[in-house]
DNA sequence: TGTACATCAGTGAACGCGCGTTCACTGATGTAC
DNA sequence: TGTACATCAGTGAACGCGCGTTCACTGATGTAC
């Protein structure tokens, strides 16, 4: 996917074009994907979506996986973004609990108006297709903005919820990879370091969790109202992660 | 899906055969889910795989949807039988904490070990195709043994444990639907009945978060050994739900 | 500033493929007498 | 028990469809002199 030359001169006009049809594509596919689900996502359907014939496409994306590669780091920033736009707009940085609920909110709200793009990154895989390691800069970018609160609320003194006593040993070396992760991008838990990351993660996986079952369907029948679900179910999370106490100086 | 007649005769030949054949049809639609993802799953590949022109299928199931119905209703029922006799078979009933281990774990491995299978119950839902009623019985049997668990539990004197106290109000009505189906089948959580249906439901899909995060890889760089992992999240559940205390009479 | 040539965006036809479904057929199995 | 007819399982060809990808083409844009 090389868009646009890099050799500083200013760019011509035809390389002005191309970078904002090759966005057009991308902007045409996310919609497609918007309304209706993954799976019919066919590179002819979006070319006849942008106006253009099939094979015109290919000045733009080399094959299919590279277009659906776009689509995917497109999805995730977005999602990123969201999530990180809504921790943002928290203005008392120390207000743990409304950030990480600010935060879970913006990422369901995304997920319920984005709902191909959704079931694109966290659904089934597409067969066949293979995410390259470009997708994971972006892809990490929703899970980072959640544990940043975590760990910012234990900077701020926050103390999560112990590990239960009958929990097998090894916390550490299991999530030693999570905690280099972080480590390489200056984020470093004050106290117990393995046991944050892992109820951050798996907290982000029960977000996930309850967000695909009312997408999907799943909840049909035992949940009335989803939205107020979901604020039961990320309060609960909060707690646990020992973020539901008024945040205290 | 008529299988048999049900007149009371003694079945002919052709009826067994009939029935027979049904059942193979499904179980090689099923390995070539077990296989490969889903999304493959034509009707044409089922019927080459079962040595069968594709038309001959038609005697059998009056259209794809059919085929995929069958399907998702035997896979449910599967996925529910594991995970019902897996907690079947821990002879102490009142170790709730052990019957609740030895269920998700069930599930997992269920699901490792049919990927396809899972995806196509749990991923992202295929495109122009709607899940019928019929499915309903079937899909819900995984998530009664779970809850099962947790309301013998509390008629052990288990304790969940309380929500936390900056929770919006409104649980009991939330959750109506949930506590009249159980109902129905004569399930009536004692202490705070809606307290302990939304646990368990946020704990299932907390199950199903980290399954699905483990199979369609999103916990790769972070989690070291999903194994591992999986037990570190169900147990912290257990602590949640008030089975993680050593079982008191 | 003007011209000659190279680059590149988009077209339209074509390829081979697999799909779900229909249909007329054949031969075997079941039923009625 | 034997025969005549009805039922039904499976075949093979065909339908129309959408897919990803290739290719020779055209005309417009960019570059070098």
């Amino acid at each position: 996917m090389d868009t646009v030359a890099t050799n500083g001169k200013a760019p011509t006009a035809r390389e002005r074009a191309r970078t904002e049809i090759t966005a057009e594509i991308l902007a045409t596919a996310r919609e497609r994907l918007t309304k209706q689900g993954p799976g019919e996502l066919s590179l002819r359907a979006v070319a006849r979506d942008v106006g253009m014939v099939s094979s015109a496409v290919y000045r733009y994306f080399a094959s299919r996986d590279e277009l659906l590669t776009a689509l995917l780091i497109a999805a995730y920033n977005e999602l990123g973004a969201a999530a990180e736009d809504a921790d943002a707009g928290v203005e008392d940085r120390e207000a743990y609990l409304e950030r990480w609920l600010a935060t879970c909110n913006a990422i369901r709200n995304w997920a319920l108006s984005h709902p191909g793009d959704y079931a694109l990154l966290y659904g089934s895989p597409v067969p066949g297709y293979a995410a390259p390691q470009d997708t994971i800069p972006a892809a990490t970018r929703v899970t980072l903005a959640l544990v940043r609160i975590v760990t910012d609320a234990h900077e701020g003194g926050a103390d999560i919820r112990p590990a239960p006593a009958n929990v097998p040993v090894g916390v550490e070396s299991l999530m030693q990879d999570a905690l280099d992760y972080l480590g390489a991008l200056g984020i470093t838990p004050a106290g117990p370091a393995a046991e944050i990351a892992l109820r951050s993660i798996s907290a982000w996986s029960a977000i996930f969790g309850t967000i695909s079952f009312e997408l999907f369907g799943h909840l049909v029948g035992s949940v009335s109202d989803y939205d107020a679900y979901f604020q039961q179910v990320i309060i609960r999370l909060t707690d646990d992660l020992g973020l539901a106490k008024p945040a205290q100086t």
